[in-house]
DNA sequence: CGCGTAACTGCAAACGATTACAGTGGGATG
DNA sequence: CATCCCACTGTAATCGTTTGCAGTTACGCG
């Protein structure tokens, strides 16, 4: 079982131990010289007592817990998870812990995540916010560490970001499904006051109008990001409009909803109806038909992100503050009976 | 943007301004008495300043991190992900924060995550082993801090542990694929010298075992648990043997694989072959057919390993070991072209 | 042999909070 | 008016580590 409280060595005890101070322990085991004979002893006595330093002490002392936050919408989306992944091995290569907090997309959680930073538990966060509000701005003013947020934040607020190009994104979708012969396209969204979800409907306007088609509001349908929702908008826009021949979904869970519902309404895709998804995560390769994606760049953006973070933390001068955008780039699979493709990049902004 | 260092308040400036020492500051922000002028000014002083106290600091005196850190194989398996939400879930109400880990499934990993204990950066752990080698067993004894386990650990290892029945679940799945006509069941497993690979091969063998069906090694093929090795397995297998006329897949990753296999080489399912994966994930729900899963409880088990955890750090007496299994349910959808089902129970076991 | 220099070492002060202990005051009681 | 009690307060030690500073030692060189 695990050891009483009170029972692990010290550096003290390591020192009683060699024969030495503890300031000597503390410098031959972060390798600052010593007598050799003195860090033969140290290091025995280490070895032997199987003496760790204390993280609490040390994070103390140093003024740094070598930890940072990532703190996103839902842990259930796995587009989320592609970016933990990424900032995962970004932040353990540079040797900090990752917290994990999922807000569940609730605007309070997010300022409970910003303003968790005053306790300096955490050296820096990750911040992943689904709308962004006055409050937001305030508190990522005033943030107690480095923030860097996933997402759009206004030019005058002086924050670290690395965005998506979600307007292009959906654009690209429509052009395609217009290219694909489509002409009734519906847009399936998550909720209108979100900032994916406004840029999403932009997008999709966007798209329409440069394809000269006419913008149909009863095409449009707004719900939650996530399933269960898309499912039930889907059948909803389908009782409402029949000669529906195309959804543009606002993600890639809506998009599986959707493809429920148009199989419980006896609808192929495509051929009847495509569909295309936002954020290409792993549910686009496996449903069926495969999904047609709109790839945001999560992977890059999650590294990115993290990149960010680190830099801003290791760097003894201030580097100005970086606002990066990652390039859509469309994913063509089965669900939208065509083939072509574009490819992604991404450029720095500012 | 984020405050200079030594800038933030401590409780000696909040001491300071109020008049007051630094152990009356602690008392009324911990809300451990005072006159109430005191209170007054002690609290005037702290929101004003903006106190927030230093967990670091916190942490090193009251010998606790109030962290605890989830160490799992695979990020990118949603079942995990079903345990990380409902943990963080309990973790959080407890006033734990969670630390993520994902250990690549590598040995070496989990034993990092097991020692890493010893610096008390995190007060206790939830490991979620894949194999178990003596070394683990080793580490696990002479943890520094409690642990628990999510998976089997032998009797003689004193240590909390919540585990899934896989061998019945695999026996359920077997069996019903049989009650359903079946008789030429595979299996695509992950690798055979994981503690879930080869629960799950036991209980094939005895699903067949108990239905009267011979046991064709031929059937039988080991991979990785992932959709990529899964498809690669199951077009193995259906060429080996064309007469396959049902898939029992170790999780619900190599099912997916296995239906996109099907797919390629022109089966119907469950027409011609039936399918049932393992851990009833979402994914489970987002393909199609929607696939029947043998749910091995994760979410339970998230829940319990996060429960067990808490109540063992928060106990001053030193509760005994738990060992905490919960028992599989089969959720039957169109991949096997049957609709029978079975509900699910957990039952204390020590 | 004396001196300067360099390498090593130990003491003690931080980091920021909690808390045992002792002191202070006020009010109630005799 | 003296006494006791109690509630409150402050001093200082403590958690375990790092690090500035000063003191020690050894060694090379003139």
């Amino acid at each position: 079982m695990h050891s009483r409280p009170g029972t692990a060595p010290t550096i003290e005890t390591i020192a009683r131990h060699a024969g030495v101070s503890t300031a000597s322990v503390s410098r031959v085991l972060r390798g600052l010289g010593g007598r050799p004979d003195t860090v033969a002893r140290v290091r025995a006595a280490a070895t032997e007592l199987g003496y760790v330093p204390n993280a609490m002490a040390r994070s103390l002392r140093g003024g740094q817990s070598r930890q940072v936050t990532f703190a996103m919408p839902d842990i259930g989306n796995p587009v989320y998870i592609a970016m933990v992944r990424r900032i995962q091995q970004v932040v353990r290569a540079a040797g900090y812990r990752l917290l994990l907090h999922s807000t569940g997309a609730d605007p309070a959680e997010e300022l409970a995540a910003l303003r968790a930073l005053a306790d300096r538990h955490s050296d820096g966060l990750i911040l992943c916010p689904i709308r962004v509000t006055p409050a937001h701005l305030e508190e990522l003013a005033r943030s107690a560490a480095p923030v860097v947020v996933i997402g759009s934040v206004p030019e005058e607020v002086p924050v670290d970001s690395v965005r998506a190009d979600s307007v292009t994104g959906a654009e690209l979708a429509v052009r395609h499904l217009v290219a694909a012969g489509r002409r009734r396209i519906g847009l399936l969204n998550g909720p209108a006051d979100t900032v994916p979800g406004a840029a999403r409907h932009r997008g999709y306007e966007r798209g329409l109008e440069v394809c000269g088609l006419p913008h149909d509001p009863a095409l449009t349908s707004f719900g939650r990001f996530d399933a269960v929702s898309g499912e039930a908008a889907a059948r909803d826009l389908l009782a409402r409009v029949p000669g529906v021949d195309a959804l543009f979904c606002a993600n890639d869970l809506i998009a599986v909803g959707a493809l429920r519902a148009l199989r419980g309404t006896g609808r192929d895709v495509p051929a009847d109806v495509a569909v295309v998804g936002v954020d290409n995560t792993d549910l686009a390769e496996a449903c069926w038909p495969p999904l047609t994606s709109v790839d945001l760049g999560s992977q890059e953006r999650g590294r990115l992100a993290a990149e960010l973070l680190i830099a801003r933390l290791d760097a003894s001068g201030r580097p100005p503050v970086s606002r990066l955008a990652v390039q859509p780039r469309l994913v063509v699979r089965g669900s939208c009976g065509s083939t072509a493709g574009t490819t992604a990049t991404h450029k720095e902004m500012s």
